[in-house]
DNA sequence: CGTCTTCTTTACGTCAACGTCATGTTGTAT
DNA sequence: ATACAACATGACGTTGACGTAAAGAAGACG
């Protein structure tokens, strides 16, 4: 009764508690992506213990999902980030995936800028609005 | 029965059909963001006209969605697009969401940096596994 | 040993954002 | 008058990404 619930860093795996304080998820979305085959948790009989490659690749999915990909558009990115010993034919199919995700990200990334432009530029009108309490009606159509 | 279908330019609206066609949207989708309070065309009797407005808005819309913002974040952005004879009080709550969501952005857009970024290394990795043919078992871990 | 947690599985529920009928109305052409 | 095409209104279905409730197993503790 010494150390025994300490996490065993040697190991280097997490329990499913442990993931979901260190990323901010529930087990159910844990379990969710392991069903969706995104994440491989080692299984003891029934419980699932983590890896650091299952890690790096919850860090990759919450990404993937705040630029609006879909799991399943994740699901292929993450073959191309953990490419063990495929075929070469699957290799450069995965590499095709990636080449589109990357024009969507720089398309994405091109009107994010005009954007965020626009946004800024209508925002300092609204403030103009409002600094000149004038309150000139319908100022901007 | 000279021109009796053609657009009629100078009153400047729309109907669905020419929306639909003009944004690659259906029919569905303008009655659902009507219904969602996102546009807001003239309605004479059953039918649809969507005026200048609702295009400038529309492509907002559209724009909004490529961002993975939902179409309620997207409603009250537009509220500070199209901001008409408002209470100051209102313009002032308008202009703190505005903040919000360019905070947003603003995050999104140095993610997607960093995400491009690690894409881009991860391909060229790939790439040269696949260049030379050598095959070196598990190079990516 | 029984109890308490924590994990598990199974399965149904939910919410957003539309799709898909079924059915009805309206203006125009023959 | 009738057909028809394009519009309309419900209302129910679908998909993705989980939430949630029910019921059971497995180990720790007193």
């Amino acid at each position: 009764m010494f150390d025994m619930d300490v996490p065993d860093m040697t190991a280097d795996v997490m329990t499913i508690r442990d993931m979901c304080a260190a990323f901010e998820v529930t087990p159910r979305t844990l379990r969710f992506y392991e069903q969706k085959e995104l994440l491989f948790p080692i299984r003891i009989g029934q419980k699932r213990l983590f890896t650091r490659r299952d890690r790096a690749r919850l860090k990759l999915i919450l990404r993937g999902k705040r630029f609006g990909f879909s799991l399943e558009e994740i699901r292929q990115l993450l073959d191309l980030y953990y490419v063990g010993d495929q075929q070469a034919t699957q290799l450069s199919r995965t590499l095709d995936i990636a080449r589109d995700r990357l024009t969507d990200m720089e398309r994405q990334r091109a009107e994010l800028d005009v954007a965020i432009y626009d946004l800024k530029a209508q925002m300092g009108l609204v403030e103009d609005m409002l600094s000149s309490r004038a309150n000139a009606h319908n100022a901007a159509e």
